[in-house]
DNA sequence: TTAAAATTGTGAAATGTTACACGAGCTGGC
DNA sequence: GCCAGCTCGTGTAACATTTCACAATTTTAA
């Protein structure tokens, strides 16, 4: 209990709380085992039992886990029992297919601002929030206390932006560009470039 | 040099080959280190130098690691010294912006197929690729021998299109659904949910 | 009421990954 | 030609993660 989580553990936590709602809308049933929950997600059900043990007991013997109050466990512990907002920076195709993504809202995020450098955009709605000029970045960030960024511009504007968020305090960054950003160890970057994951994989392939 | 090379080293390389790039596009200089690939990407020197090892000898002491060289071999190993088409299913807001994306190409990969259920969007063009009918989705990958897919549909969708991709011989899957699919064991899968990328980084975070 | 089956939480063992540290080779300056 | 400074590749140690396996508890069924 002494020592911290480990960083996979957490990384981990965001699919138990996927398969919790799956059996959840389902509604078959009230609760789950670590070994159900274990083959709907590919994973070991010891490796699940003792991630939950870092945050206490949730389970009772001969039954298992209680689906909702796993989930609400589950979210309390990610702080997710209230909804972040998030800044999208960049109205291209993938900041408006971000900003128009119904997910976000029902697992604890929503787009509140949306920024681009373009004149033709700025001004513009797109999935229902106004774009706003870039230099409004940084006073927006720190009026409205932002923690999470989402940087879907090119590679090219990508580290000066990063630099901007930052520097403006935001502590989250979930970014599509193709480079890896150099920001203060206490920001977390959670990187998403879709060739990266593809060129993962090209390996175990046969020409 | 018998035993298998570990999965977490092959999930490297693509990063290394993106400081790589980067490293030459600047065209500065025409050697590099260990020491500042790992600066640039955050990783320790010896990781980099353990990493490439697996491979090869592909440094020189003193010297360090030819750019352009490297980045070859890298390729090489990758199998990214040939395109890869690749066929995405979905074509709304997502699937328009990965069709659009000019990332792709160069570095090893192109939309060459793109597949919807919806009748308002089978026929039109986007990003310059016919969008055609899903019906055709099993018949097309057999023909072209198609080997990589992405999918950008939907939740409620994405088992179903995932076991018809499957049955008709794709092999490695992206997808930006927010689920853990169900596949046979030599199939590869890429997740990349945004929202499951968010949820890894509010535990950290101060309310 | 009792026995069998299910399932958790967890120490300990096994396995996997990263970091250290050093011999050896290459380069550049004098 | 020689030496100081770099830098690689790698064996080993340290650290991290996963798996095993079992006592304890609860449920189910006879």
């Amino acid at each position: 209990m002494a020592n911290a989580i480990p960083d996979i553990v957490i990384s981990r936590l965001p699919i138990y709380l996927q398969a919790l709602s799956r059996l959840a809308k389902q509604g078959h049933k009230v609760t789950t085992s670590s070994q159900e929950l274990g083959e709907l997600l590919g994973i070991s059900s010891a490796q699940i039992r003792k991630d939950l043990s870092h945050f206490g007991e949730f389970g009772k013997q001969g039954t298992g886990y209680h689906i909702s109050y796993l989930h609400e466990q589950l979210q309390r512990i990610l702080k997710l029992d209230q909804e972040w907002p998030v800044a999208l920076i960049g109205a291209g195709f993938l900041g408006h297919a971000l900003a128009s993504y119904g997910g976000f809202r029902p697992r604890g995020f929503h787009v509140a601002w949306i920024f681009d450098s373009d004149p033709a955009k700025i001004g513009t709605e797109v999935g229902g929030v106004l774009v706003q000029d870039v230099a409004e970045l940084e006073a927006t960030i720190r009026r409205e206390n932002v923690q999470i960024a989402i940087i879907a511009v090119p590679a090219s504007a990508a580290q000066e932006i990063t630099n901007r968020l930052v520097e403006a305090g935001i502590t989250a960054i979930l970014t599509y560009a193709p480079l890896t950003l150099a920001v203060p160890d206490q920001v977390h970057v959670q990187y998403s470039d879709p060739v990266v994951q593809l060129q993962r994989m090209t390996y175990y392939l046969e020409r």
